[in-house]
DNA sequence: ATAGTATTTGAACAAACATTCAAATACTAA
DNA sequence: TTAGTATTTGAATGTTTGTTCAAATACTAT
């Protein structure tokens, strides 16, 4: 059957879906959404508001951060002993604020 | 510290939050962000055609379509013993196309 | 140096997960 | 009815995952 020869040609040259799935994966888990629900209104946030604000601890949110640092969907600066998050501007921050408005 | 009450406030009535968490974690999966692709493509395919273009089993594809049916991401219709899926219409699937595209 | 604050790390644990397989269901056609 | 096709189901598997905890690191101020 070659039906499907096409988009099955087209599947395979589209590496960027599953970087795609990756983002979507590590940003569809509750505490990391509202992470960057909180990034989307405040310009920078420190672990420690940030596990202030979500009631948890600051190891969950160091943990949490830490992923989606990997996939570059936030940025960090650090300024004495504290560190600061923020959203990184791409264009998938950019989609996603669009679910989360 | 009353520093964060609002925004404390704000995140705990964004129940939305945690239904948005759990539609991208579902969609934040390789095969099922590949039929959500394949559904943009196609107005509807059966689960064996997208088996075949998938290069997996019926088996995978019908528990994938389950789990993308239980948010309501994709629809149902049989027709004789073959059932075709399709992207439902909602805020969440117009959003996703923006990640795909 | 010490004490204090902020963050990170890594191991451990249980819970959730994706995939496989075989069996079961649903429907058509003869 | 039977045989054939399409899909679904459920149990089992090994893998990944989120959270907890305690210890470690990094920096500031004294």
């Amino acid at each position: 059957m070659v039906k499907y020869h096409h988009i099955k040609a087209a599947l395979k040259n589209k590496k960027e879906l599953l970087e795609c799935a990756r983002q979507l994966g590590v940003v569809g888990d509750a505490t990391r959404l509202k992470i960057c629900y909180l990034l989307c209104r405040y310009p920078e946030l420190s672990v420690g508001d940030m596990a202030e604000i979500l009631g948890t601890t600051h190891s969950v949110v160091s943990h949490s951060v830490k992923k989606l640092l990997k996939l570059a969907l936030v940025k960090r600066r650090k300024q004495a002993q504290t560190v600061y998050y923020s959203l990184a501007d791409n264009a998938f921050n950019k989609t996603l604020k669009g679910f989360i408005a």
